[in-house]
DNA sequence: GAAGCAAAATTAAACGTTTAACATCAAAGT
DNA sequence: ACTTTGATGTTAAACGTTTAATTTTGCTTC
């Protein structure tokens, strides 16, 4: 297509003069830069990004690593951070890890290579060894949602420890005093900081919870029925009352467990969730759960990602989103 | 960080032999292969991916436009798609239109500037006027779930009569006669096929549906919730025992309607959705729908694109995703 | 021992920008 | 009249690769 050069030659200038028009880098006379853009017009000219981040060493591309971007939660953030660089005239390129670290190392090798500007990303494993090809190269980076032990960089989380919280305050104010947990991977530190919520208002309430009432599970739906199953078949003195799950998903899951077993929510069994994703409302009865600012997540991992970008020496930020507790139906 | 010229200058060796050395492309004494490896690793040498392009005029990224990656059904796609495009080394940057032509149409010029090698869309608008410039300009693209009128172009589809014939017989084998239809908006392809199917479906059992049937939603919850509200009102006589929702969202507020007016599904109403969003399989009761092939689609996407930037004179193709009837206890 | 030849390495020109450094020229200052 | 100056242009060197064209090297062969 046309290149720089050409509309040069149409426009009878240099192509420097093109390219101080284009960017208005420095003044033109009205007569010339009339003809640059009439060039620009007539040969449909459009720069070519790569040429100029070679040249610039800036290319304004952006990259997310998530562990999958089919899964709502980090959709939703993909969607806040996407807009945000649109915002910005920053592409975004889309990696899934899977939670695989080693696929996570591969995607940032490609990153780094694909020479992007910053890199936002939910870390696939736990230990931050993997982002030191990123601060040896001095590329600017986000963590996302998980926390990374003892490192100092810009990051973004909800407030998982006041959900947890929240949660559980909830439910003790219904009255229920046998209140389940269902975690999520203990690695991470979102489901860890919801539990500690949980066990932060049962001690208040001066309830020390059963080991019974608190099982794993692994943020799907199928572990959550599971988890459920197990405490309905609890004998009755210290079968829960009500259970807080630490994501919808298993919430669902749970209630599947409960209306199987033939009892009701909430009048036998009342249940928190986690997440608010969209069919939190649409199930029956519909789910009481703590929203997060997921989008909003997106949006400020990217902020802090281009605020980076320009000041290299920030010094890092850590921003923790509040949740809300949504309170519908099933409690 | 280290480049060619320094991978070079400590192998002692000029730059064009390092490079055939990384590429292959050329055969080199194993001595200096050696010497040029040790290099590479010693240095942390990485390839600069935009210098590479710039030469040789392929970047290896490819670009996705959808209306919004965080809807379930975008997100499979994309999911579909990136992991192809991994798969082949190709990298992805993601685009929202928000089902806006302009909107797309600045995409569109962003792609085209960062020089991707080939563009997937899900297009926001109907005519194909918009997808000109990438005709003009002989970028390879790929056309998913909607179809473009008159334009012959690869695209990928799923069978969406057939997903509406297919529900519909199953309501009428299950004995239903007064089977409703909510629409998704009708310019959208899938949609009207959808509602095609039906119509096929119920003219084959000889009955011809009332207007009032047929009611029009917007692929959203809410609207399928009015969309039923409407058919409960009318009179016992022309009342609808069975629903078809043109996707599971609109049936999963088509539930919350009929559960709102005591009546339970299936024993009063039927269901079938389509799409097989994940929590189809666990609102209550769980829906009876029609599986789309999303994921798949998106790879499919990925390989006809990689195809056509291969050869990009290959005749177009036009592949038809088979749909799957998914019963569950709603119907 | 010169000619011929294949193999292996190098040179240098792209790719399309940006931008520092330099050139031109008219108007202004002395 | 002769430098200064400021405004506006141009030239050319990068940026980090790839790759065609060329050179160098080491062997054969007669």
């Amino acid at each position: 297509m046309a290149t720089l050069r050409d509309v040069a030659r149409r426009a009878g200038v240099s192509i420097a003069t093109v390219s101080y028009v284009l960017n208005g880098t420095r003044p033109v006379s009205p007569e010339v830069e009339a003809r640059v853009w009439e060039a620009v017009a007539a040969l449909q000219y459009r720069p070519n990004r790569i040429a100029r981040g070679l040249r610039r060493k800036r290319t304004h591309v952006l990259g997310l690593i998530v562990p999958d971007s089919a899964n709502p939660f980090f959709a939703e953030i993909a969607r806040g951070l996407e807009d945000l660089s649109f915002a910005h005239d920053y592409s975004l390129i889309l990696c899934n890890s899977d939670g695989d670290p080693a696929k996570e190392q591969r995607y940032l090798g490609v990153l780094i290579e694909q020479q992007v500007d910053g890199i936002a990303l939910v870390s696939a494993s736990a230990t931050p060894a993997h982002l030191a090809i990123l601060q040896q190269r001095g590329i600017p980076f986000v963590v996302v949602d998980r926390e990374l032990s003892g490192l100092e960089v810009d990051c973004v989380l909800a407030d998982n420890f006041q959900g947890g919280y929240l949660a559980t305050r909830h439910l003790l104010e219904r009255g229920h005093r046998r209140i389940a947990c269902i975690t999520g991977p203990s690695d991470l530190t979102p489901s860890a900081d919801r539990v500690r919520g949980y066990k932060q208002a049962m001690a208040e309430a001066g309830i020390a919870p059963l080991a019974d009432w608190v099982r794993r599970g692994d943020f799907r739906a199928e572990s959550g029925y599971q988890a459920a199953r197990f405490f309905l078949q609890l004998p009755p003195s210290i079968r829960p009352t009500a259970i807080f799950a630490c994501n919808d998903l298993m919430a669902i899951g749970a209630m599947r467990a409960i209306g199987e077993a033939g009892l009701s929510i909430p009048e036998d069994i009342a249940l928190v969730g986690f997440d608010d994703i969209v069919l939190a409302a649409y199930v029956i009865p519909p789910l009481t759960t703590v929203a997060q600012p997921t989008y909003e997540m997106g949006r400020v991992a990217g902020e802090l990602l281009l605020r980076r970008i320009q000041d290299r020496n920030h010094p890092p930020a850590r921003h923790i989103l509040p949740v809300q507790l949504v309170v519908r139906r099933s409690t």
